[in-house]
RNA sequence: GGGCGCUUAGCUCAGUCCGGCAGAGCGCUUCCCUUACAAGGAAGAAGUCACAGGUUCAAAUCCUGUAGCGCCCACCA
């Protein structure tokens, strides 16, 4: 028997130790598979709102497949996320007093495991006290042993097939962490600047302007570019210009990237310091000539003056506007907005630098990965961030894979003393494989790789791959995979290629995308407006199940989930409501010796197993299509309005009565625990508990349910019941009569038992015959269906109140008599509308035009 | 500059693919402590389906355009 009130902190913890104790997240053989990777959190991280969400997300689909009896493996795990671990514990050291290379890199490293190992429990251990049904026997991170040597393998084998290089390019340089970043982490805010317009000598001893936003780098400036059609310069094209300060003479070119409408329609090229640059000094063949750092310091080279040596490129470029001032050479200065490129991680503003880096070549990657998703072997759920996926791909660039970090997978090749490079597993097959002398020195290369290159190949390496073993063969590919879209490039889409090329096979079959948690106000939560949640503050406040149905109830496809806690404070009161009806089925039916379901004769019964097939069936189809907000908002009207609130009166009528009592009680039983499974794997916790009230072995062993064979048509009888029973209540509140008061009803024949037996005993009143009535009393009418039923005016209510009330029905019906009536008559309706159609119109006809006759009768004999 | 998405009740959203009398939850109003539950029950009120055209017997739904909001990508110095 269940404790008196719900207490969902008295049965969470104990139902997640019975779990994990007794093993029972771990796959059960079966044919059928399920399989899912966890998108892996940063091991350092502790849980928010959005893993939250995912995480109920994918326990609610992976509880579902374990009850619908497939081997079923949510596979855990954490990553090692590179940057912001490091700056993590850098910070730390920092604050004692200690930077990273007081320590050096191996000492600095033990920090970092020091700290992995201290935090990294934290986000697992918070998923489990939200009851999330991982395999926790088989979790994995990024860094161990098993997944390092998978990251090596695909190096080498990327490499040696030519999908690896190591070339110097242009990339994004991060000057805080003083490392390469890809493409993808760095984000462009519009910010108030200005455009320098900037007098260059010619060597015709005049001068042309140049326009810049950042006049520092024309330290490193080796043209100017003209459009090649600009009559204005066609003169100038082939001469010299000197370029201020650093008093270089260069070339003025011709390219068609310069737009003559902007600014003087000159632009002077750095090549070595900014993207577009880049390209026209490859296209004409330009010196590179470098100015800052890659701290972000001006370099001090001959060329540069002296003071500017060493100044940090934003002092510098004070300085050297100061400097071009006192020469004269400003010719305007004008407000400008600017793109403003920064490190995701670090914030810093990015500097362009030309540098040596590995990358993976992706053109031929991304081919096969644009392939699965055309012909839909992997689906993206909505299909439509298949357009961003396709997007992104088709204008795919080669990917910075090397990072000058610590943290990470350290870049499996070597050099000799002249800068040769060799990749291999070690420094030993390094040297065997190349014929290298012991005698020559080999140095490994001090880089890591992108964290992003390990999380690529999750859903083989943290299944043992390269080893060939049984998960490897059972679970991949993996049936699913839930995530945000924000991570659709750096992920996704990088696991489908690592899949194929590694496999040669897709990792996954459906990409579930979710949204955003927002605040209720729909504003993104951020620790910065303060409007940030604490899942695990919530769970403790109002139980684990009823954040997660909070956060399930919302979670469609692709939709945001703005979020209030009066949503949580909501589901409670659900999680107490099904407590309180567990309690109800205790009360009514324990005394029954066997459940088995016999012949179902009851009408009420006959309704309610109908309306639960219904929502079983409806909630089997939207899962399919992971609409899971829709299917959880399915069931819980169906459990709180049709099973709860109707069927459980109806049920205490039937059980008071010997002839339907046991038929009853079955019913109600076995209905409630098939409902109560459904509501598991959202609700785990509450309905396991509740099932352990009813039955010895566990929910989570348990199974879907099935459709109840029922032999009766869905008649429309237990529907006209709720309706007059509503009106009846309806009218009740009108006259203020009480609920004690019993009154009379007069039927024109007595009718079917069942039915005036639950009227009766759910409005308190009393059944007549017609016959009983005298004629010359003021009546009025309650009808539905073929049902009707009168009472007497006098005795309980005022006629002109229900003159107006009865009118206004009149009125309602009558509208959609009229609309029917209107259909019936138009020829193009009667021509071109489907059969069905026609007769649902002739048959609201039919029945309006009957309750409306019925109804005058009554509100002539009320104006009498 | 390109691309995508959204606009339906006070709030959050279904419904739009495939046209057929506008739906749910929360909130709100009124009544009720009736032995599962006041963390509850009952009954209600509430919508020009963003706007303008078009197609159709029939449009929230299909077509065209407009406006507002949001997101992603992009090198204009």
């Amino acid at each position: 028997m269940q404790n008196q009130n719900y207490d969902p902190q008295a049965i969470e913890e104990k139902w997640q130790s019975h779990w994990e104790v007794s093993n029972k997240f771990l796959p059960k053989e079966s044919e059928k598979k399920f399989s899912i990777v966890i998108p892996p959190p940063n091991v350092t991280g502790s849980l928010h709102m959005g893993h939250a969400l995912e995480h109920s997300m994918i326990d609610v689909i992976t509880r579902m497949k374990r009850l619908q009896g497939y081997e079923t493996l949510w596979l855990p795990g954490t990553d090692h996320a590179g940057i912001i671990t490091q700056l993590l514990v850098e910070k730390e050291l920092e604050e004692n007093g200690i930077s990273k290379h007081d320590l050096g890199r191996e000492n600095f490293l033990s920090k970092v495991w020091e700290w992995k190992e201290k935090s990294g429990d934290n986000i697992t251990n918070q998923m489990k006290s939200l009851g999330m049904s991982c395999d926790w026997s088989r979790e994995r991170f990024t860094m161990d042993e098993g997944l390092s040597e998978a990251v090596r393998e695909i190096f080498i084998s990327l490499y040696e097939q030519d999908y690896i290089y190591k070339g110097t390019r242009m990339v994004n340089w991060d000057t805080q962490l003083k490392s390469a970043v890809s493409d993808l982490e760095v984000s462009s805010s519009a910010e108030n600047g200005k455009l320098w317009s900037i007098k260059y000598k010619t060597e015709l001893d005049d001068y042309i302007v140049i326009a810049t936003t950042r006049p520092e780098t024309l330290l490193g400036d080796t043209a100017v570019a003209v459009n090649p059609d600009d009559k204005r310069y066609s003169h100038l094209i082939g001469k010299k210009v000197e370029v201020p300060i650093v008093n270089r003479m260069v070339e003025v070119i011709a390219d068609d990237y310069v737009d003559p409408e902007f600014g003087s329609g000159c632009v002077k090229i750095t090549p070595a310091h900014d993207f577009n640059d880049y390209e026209i000094g490859l296209r004409h063949d330009l010196d590179f000539v470098r100015c800052i750092d890659f701290e972000g310091n001006i370099e001090s080279k001959d060329f540069i003056p002296t003071n500017l040596h060493g100044l940090n490129r934003f002092k510098a470029r004070k300085e050297i506007i100061n400097q071009l001032d006192n020469e004269n050479l400003i010719h305007s200065i004008d407000d400008h907005e600017i793109q403003i490129p920064r490190g995701d991680r670090s914030k810093t503003i990015l500097e362009p630098m030309v540098s040596e880096q590995w990358f993976v070549k992706t053109k031929d990657l991304a081919k096969k990965a644009i392939d699965v998703v055309e012909n839909d072997e992997i689906k993206y759920i909505p299909k439509a961030w298949e357009k961003t996926y396709f997007e992104w791909m088709y204008n795919i660039q080669d990917w910075c894979i090397s990072r000058q970090q610590w943290w990470g997978h350290r870049i499996p090749a070597w050099y000799d003393s002249e800068g040769n490079h060799y990749v291999g597993r070690d420094e030993l097959e390094v040297r065997s494989k190349n014929n290298l002398s012991e005698k020559m020195e080999l140095t490994q290369d001090e880089d890591v790789l992108d964290t992003w290159f390990s999380s690529a190949l999750w859903p083989f390496s943290t299944l043992g791959w390269p080893n060939d073993n049984e998960d490897l063969q059972k679970y991949y590919p993996t049936s699913l995979l839930v995530t945000g879209f924000d991570i659709i490039f750096f992920w996704v889409a990088r696991m489908i290629m690592m899949g194929i090329f590694t496999m040669n096979e897709i990792p996954f079959k459906d990409i579930l995308i979710h949204g955003l948690v927002r605040d209720s106000q729909g504003r993104k939560m951020s620790k910065s407006l303060g409007n940030t949640l604490d899942p695990l503050e919530l769970s403790k406040k109002h139980g684990a199940d009823a954040l997660r149905f909070s956060l399930i109830e919302k979670a469609n496809p692709g939709q945001d989930v703005p979020f209030d806690e009066e949503w949580t404070v909501a589901a409670k009161k659900f999680g107490n409501k099904v407590w309180n009806a567990a309690k109800f089925v205790h009360m009514y039916t324990d005394e029954l010796d066997s459940y088995e379901l016999t012949e179902i004769k009851c009408s009420e019964n006959h309704w309610i197993i109908n309306r639960f097939n219904q929502t079983l069936e409806e909630f089997n189809s939207l899962m399919v299509t992971y609409k899971i907000s829709d299917a959880y908002k399915t069931l819980y009207n169906y459990l709180w309005a049709d099973l709860f609130d109707w069927y459980f009166e109806f049920a205490k009528t039937l059980m008071s009565n010997d002839s339907s009592k046991e038929e009853t009680q079955k019913i109600i039983r076995h209905i409630f625990l098939k409902s109560l499974t459904m509501l598991n794997p959202a609700m785990p916790h509450l309905t396991e508990e509740i099932w352990s009230s009813f039955n010895k072995e566990n929910l989570i062993d348990s199974s879907w349910p099935e459709l109840i064979n029922t032999n009766h048509d869905d008649d429309n009888f237990v529907e006209n019941l709720k309706e007059i029973i509503s009106s009846i209540r309806n009218f009740r509140l009108t006259y203020s009569i009480k609920n004690s008061t019993t009154i009379s009803l007069f039927s024109v024949k007595i009718q079917e038992d069942w039915f005036t037996t639950q009227l009766s005993s759910l409005v308190n009143a009393h059944i007549e015959d017609i016959n009983g009535l005298n004629n010359e009393e003021s009546t009025t009418i309650f009808q539905s269906g073929k049902f009707k039923f009168e009472v007497v005016a006098s005795e309980y209510f005022d006629k002109e109140k229900e003159v107006n009330r009865l009118e206004n029905k009149i009125n309602q019906l009558q509208k959609s008599l009229d609309v029917s009536k209107s259909r019936l008559e138009n020829e193009n309706f009667m021509k071109n509308a489907k059969q069905e159609l026609i007769d649902l119109e002739k048959n609201n006809l039919d029945s309006s035009l009957d309750e409306i006759s019925n109804l005058e009768i009554a509100l002539n004999s009320l104006k009498r």
